[in-house]
DNA sequence: TCTGGGGTCCTAGGACCC
DNA sequence: TCTGGGGTCCTAGGACCC
């Protein structure tokens, strides 16, 4: 029996204004007022505070131009650590309000606040409108807030004025903001599907909202058609209140300068990633069951192949040795390469028992040990204080020393499961 | 926005089975 | 050898998000 709640929800959607910019100019008040921008150590604008916009800085500038043009831009690393910290306080605010919760990204957060006027004492507008307040003064800095039926109209709110916005969305309203809205800024539309719209002369959100079921039903795919039932004004979309203790692919990319063709040295820079991220996944007790290695050349080209693992494995040594065996396969002496990545899929939770099964269960655990006291170490005294000579090359930028004879030696073929192998000629990102 | 890094979900079509 | 029908699992690739 299912029972089916149909009286309306208040969701809000919370957006911190330039959440990286805003973040260090929170930190350090000598910034505030002045043009700022994070992304220094990738050479681009990541993020960008208000001020800066204003002199008609855009994200993925590169710190060229911008030095170019106005010379005034304060510019600075990345420090994901502070942001994070940031970001848990900005999330524990909202939680004083409601435990639904829906942490999205580092900057933005749902929260479902329906029944809590009784509670809170307070209309909906009113308390979209306190943790608004409350937010801006405990960061200090400001968010966006958006308050409507479901998830998308939510959403759609906290855009509409940017920065330090709060825009409720009553239900009967919607039409009025749909209207204005171009079908591409539509949560959940891309260029693509926006493009396929057009040809079909639905240019506005509310051209797609007003168009027939069925035509929906039979034009477009599933997350489009539930798209469409928000815009309409019906609860699809459920907050995912849960942390994320889970992943299904763990993936590391690494663009260096300058671009290379030294295959040592590229292969360090691969090795490097692949121990980044075995780190992430073996911190969420995770395993991988396939891999995926690139290569990206100078033309944002890719070359790669993609494996499938006979048994789970965390362990870097293993898949730096995999790689090594087909390195060559997408390897090309002539060309020069800008990044490298490494992607972990299938992953499942590493449950040692299971390796049984393959008869080297004793050698996995002591292997696993060695990692866990990698980890500790790493976790002690800063990150990569410890790591494969293979990495050697990237860690150190030599161009000298690429011996891989500390790798841990392997007797037994762990990965006979090779069954699917695939080159890549195309991007890989929908970039073009 | 010609280019950062990290993800998720969905679908069509093939392989394989009865 | 051809015709019939139905189901599951897997994978590649598309599309989108921050």
């Amino acid at each position: 029996m299912s029972h089916i709640s149909s009286f309306p929800r208040a969701i809000i959607h919370i957006d911190g204004d330039a959440f990286f910019a805003s973040c260090e100019q929170a930190r350090n008040p000598k910034l505030q007022g002045k043009p700022v921008i994070t992304g220094k150590e990738r050479g681009i604008a990541a993020s960008i505070s208000y001020e800066a916009k204003a002199l008609g800085i855009t994200r993925g500038m590169s710190l060229h131009e911008i030095k170019k043009t106005c010379p005034g831009v304060v510019m600075l690393p990345s420090d994901y650590e502070t942001y994070s910290l940031l970001s848990k306080r900005f999330f524990m605010i909202v939680r004083r309000y409601t435990p639904e919760v829906e942490e999205y990204s580092i900057d933005e957060c749902f929260a479902d606040i329906t029944g809590m006027r009784r509670t809170l004492q307070m209309g909906y507008p009113e308390i979209a409108e306190s943790i608004k307040r409350d937010l801006d003064a405990a960061l200090g800095f400001t968010f966006s807030v958006g308050l409507g039926v479901n998830k998308s109209i939510a959403k759609l709110g906290s855009k509409w004025k940017k920065p330090s916005g709060l825009t409720i969305i009553p239900y009967q309203n919607i039409p009025t903001y749909l209207e204005k809205l171009p079908a591409v800024k539509i949560w959940g539309i891309g260029s693509n599907t926006a493009s396929f719209l057009e040809r079909h002369r639905i240019f506005t959100a509310l051209h797609f909202a007003r168009k027939h079921w069925d035509w929906i039903k039979t034009n477009l795919s599933k997350p489009f058609q539930e798209i469409w039932r928000e815009l309409n004004g019906e609860y699809v979309f459920q907050l995912e209140t849960e942390p994320k203790t889970n992943y299904y692919t763990i993936g590391k990319t690494k663009t260096f300068t300058p671009p290379s063709r030294d295959r040592k040295y590229v292969f360090s820079q691969l090795s490097k990633n692949i121990e980044n991220a075995c780190i992430k996944a073996r911190r969420y007790n995770l395993a991988a069951s396939g891999v995926a290695f690139y290569l990206r050349q100078q033309d944002f080209r890719h070359t790669g192949l993609e494996l499938k693992l006979s048994r789970l494995t965390a362990i870097p040594a293993d898949l730096i040795k995999l790689a090594d065996e087909h390195f060559d396969e997408f390897f090309y002496s002539k060309t020069e390469y800008r990044a490298t990545s490494v992607i972990l899929l299938g992953l499942q939770e590493d449950e040692t028992a299971q390796l049984d099964l393959f008869g080297d269960a004793i050698k996995m655990t002591e292997k696993k040990k060695l990692y866990e006291a990698v980890d500790a170490v790493n976790k002690k005294y800063g990150k990569h204080k410890l790591y494969l000579a293979s990495s050697f090359l990237a860690n150190k930028y030599s161009q000298h020393l690429g011996d891989r004879g500390d790798i841990p030696e392997r007797k037994q073929n762990m990965f006979l499961g090779e069954t699917k192998r695939r080159r890549l000629g195309i991007p890989m990102f929908s970039g073009e």
